[in-house]
DNA sequence: CTTGACCCTGACAGCGGTGTCAGACTTTAG
DNA sequence: CTAAAGTCTGACACCGCTGTCAGGGTCAAG
């Protein structure tokens, strides 16, 4: 699969696919021409690298991880500081989650509000 | 009370708080000397502002909604076109939130998995 | 009066991420 | 063969946000 037929599955600008391999995040082989060759499993791994990117990690804590979340080292042994960047993140996300809940109870608030007033 | 003041109380720096004003999101008074001077509520708008900034709202659609929040206009009548933003913001916060627990469960899937590996 | 802490403005620079453009090559369809 | 669509690399530029620095004023304590 070349890299606009990717781009349409995953919603992903082909920019940004480009941009991913330059970090390191993905090694798609090369055809004759010189064209990116993506297997199937790009796909998925694509969108764990939005869902985690999404989620606030950079992507070189991402191209840390990734190896672990598509299984394609079930026998990786992180080095600790790695598992303590991500004990962290699960907080900071947390924190996040939590963040974004008061938020939305503001603007849910203001909206009812705003429904009766009118 | 001035900047730094308010800074120390609310952890947001010099900086940041200027470029609030900058964006029009507060509007402190000036004494004679020209500083700042904001008066007490103001603590209370600066985290507002944290808050719907760590949301993802952009401050200025922050810029619009804030006199609903702060109560300074209780009776402000939005435009329809900030209440549409506003929706739109909750479901985009919705869908991040839940975002956000798909990668925490991510992660902590495989921490769990690399402490019982261990 | 001097010193140090605080404040002012304005500019420059960086971050991670993203769009876009130029100039060149490849592939596919007509 | 030709034209259109897809791809390549590399560069430039912007976004929102944030830090930092320079050059200068203000204020309170010694």
């Amino acid at each position: 699969m070349q890299i606009g037929e990717l781009s349409k599955r995953t919603g992903v600008s082909v920019r940004m696919l480009r941009y991913y391999e330059q970090q390191k995040l993905l090694k798609p082989s090369r055809l004759a021409s010189g064209y990116r060759d993506y297997g199937v499993e790009e796909e998925e791994t694509v969108r764990h690298i939005r869902r985690l990117g999404e989620a606030g990690l950079k992507l070189d804590v991402i191209r840390r991880f990734l190896p672990c979340v598509t299984g394609e080292r079930p026998d990786f042994h992180p080095c600790p500081d790695l598992l303590d960047t991500l004990r962290r993140e699960v907080s900071v996300i947390e924190d996040r989650i939590a963040l974004l809940e008061e938020s939305r109870l503001d603007i849910l608030g203001y909206l009812e509000r705003a429904d009766k007033g009118s």
